[in-house]
DNA sequence: TTGAAAGCGCTAACAA
DNA sequence: TTGTTAGCGCTTTCAA
């Protein structure tokens, strides 16, 4: 009972007109008579025909699909909801052409080749990439694939040859420090993520260009993104600096590692130690005290990434976009 | 300078024999002559070739692809880190197969439009529903559409139609509640979700088939998997029952919310009141107390689902699989 | 503005 | 075991 799928032709024969015809009334063509594209539309209701992509791309040779590369599962973006934010965001301004959303994981060296062979076989017209590091083997597989790809942040070291949106991590980190600086707090650490992600080195850099040299190296302790790891650092920032009052740790989750390490050193937040995090994720509000925080307006940045890409594809004039972040003050400082 | 893509021809070409023959060794087919074979091989790796989806998609009427379907966008799924474990599992399943993964969001009518018109359009070979709830119109579109789908979590209400993998959730319930039952907790509350989830209403069924009739409906409020709603919620079930001496909560952000309730009214957890959560997400380390919690083998899950899809592709008999949840002792119970 | 027709790259049926 | 060939459904050029 299962009947066919009608095809180009059955709209053709029941509208009275040439396959020809048809395919310029889907494709938008504005040189068909009136008379004609209201029979095929009608046509196409009535059959309920719907277009086989795999025929279009085979004769266009584009694919009308985008794929997503996600690098590095232990980063940031795998650990909280940012993450869905984001897929929400692309496959809605995707849906809007009519394009879809593949993803891939890029893990390991097999997963790697498999994007890269995606890449090359052209299954993808174009590519979003998320978190890829500074040396990941894949960006080579993208640029000799020549497919277009934008990234999802900045790729470190890639930044004029990969167009990418961005939170503004070093402003965000700014504003988190000068915070802190006009609370009254003179001795402040920090806990960073991995130096070779932007969220890493950029927020540093913001937290030292407003601390100036009071920052030693030694109040800058390195996190890897994740709870324990910010429990680790803080305990390690503590003894090194036995009278700090405030830390600006690079995310939610590890500032949660944090807050845990500084009960456990018995230190009162805020008043004691300030903490500030970043992301803004809902771990944010999970915590006790809950986070003061700096926002990410992940969504736009979501957004813009695939109008980059979009943009890419028609072949237009792109430039990179840094979103500014917003400082949310709750409880923790 | 871009070479065009090497085609089917090409390898024929450059290993002396028939594009048939490259086809066959292409599948795998096993009428071929190991001489011929080898030169296959030889010729695809000299010559980049990738299969062109496209074309093979045409002919076979398959398109290699299994679309994954996000339903309800407030469904914890999207709050939390699981999403992420989800969807690793699933492409590295479907990797094996050379299969992608589409990704659709199916929040609102006009997403679920998009979705039952690329599944009728037959662009996927088969669909992997997501926290899709009892009566959702996507269910009807689905099933019109004659695409193979498997749901990751219970179908309230189909169940016997579309088959799924699932975490225990009554058994998860029934662990938590008998667990604050052995630590001789007496005055047990609930923290439901929502009634038309299956979180919602086996976790429910679980907890009250432990109680009994000690279960008055005033001990169960429900809540919407937000932080905001378990706060609310526990504050609701603390004026129903001002000497509750324990809660079991659906998700562990709702717990969250509760944790902040309980502190706000001034009881000590798990002193006075214990927690139990559900999930074991990034959350339920990030509070304080932490939670004690019940942990989904949310991997596993995703992988089953997977592998009940590829079943039915292969129009094996498939039938649902229910994966054990564990107790996760930690500090509010 | 429209129709006719070629051909995208592949698989599979058939013939050898 | 292998080669030949038809044709999947579509877009687009060319001609009318």
């Amino acid at each position: 009972m299962t009947r066919k799928r009608p095809t180009i032709n059955d709209v053709a024969e029941a509208s009275g007109v040439s396959r020809g015809t048809v395919s310029r009334v889907l494709n938008g063509q504005t040189n068909v008579s009136l008379a004609a594209e209201l029979a095929v539309r009608r046509a196409v209701s009535e059959t309920g025909y719907v277009v086989n992509r795999a025929a279009r791309s085979l004769k266009t040779s584009r694919t009308g699909s985008v794929v997503m590369v996600l690098s590095e599962p232990q980063e940031r973006l795998f650990e909280d909801p940012n993450f869905s934010v984001l897929m929400r965001a692309a496959t809605n301004r995707l849906a809007e052409r009519d394009m879809s959303l593949v993803l891939m994981i890029a893990g390991d060296d097999g997963d790697r080749e498999r994007v890269a062979h995606y890449l090359r076989g052209g299954h993808a017209d174009g590519a979003l990439l998320i978190s890829t590091h500074e040396g990941d083997p894949l960006l080579e597989a993208v640029e000799r694939s020549h497919v277009p790809a934008v990234a999802c942040g900045a790729v470190l070291g890639h930044e004029s040859v990969i167009p990418y949106a961005a939170a503004d991590d070093r402003g965000g980190a700014r504003q988190a420090a000068q915070y802190l600086v006009d609370q009254g707090r003179r001795r402040i650490g920090m806990i960073t993520g991995p130096l070779d992600t932007p969220g890493g080195a950029l927020r540093m850099e913001g937290f030292t260009s407003v601390l100036g040299r009071k920052v030693t190296k030694r109040k800058l302790v390195y996190g890897d993104y994740t709870q324990a790891g910010g429990e680790r650092a803080m305990h390690e920032l503590l003894r090194n600096f036995p009278d700090l009052d405030a830390v600006f740790v690079a995310s939610d989750l590890m500032a949660a590692g944090a807050l845990q390490a500084l009960r456990t050193a018995g230190r009162r937040v805020p008043g004691d130690v300030a903490v500030v995090g970043f992301d803004d994720s809902a771990i944010a509000t999970a915590t006790n005290p809950m986070l003061t925080t700096i926002r990410q307006p992940l969504a736009e940045v979501a957004e813009e990434t695939v109008r980059l890409l979009i943009a890419l594809l028609d072949e237009q004039q792109v430039e990179s976009a840094v979103l500014p972040t917003e400082l949310i003050v709750r409880d923790s400082a």
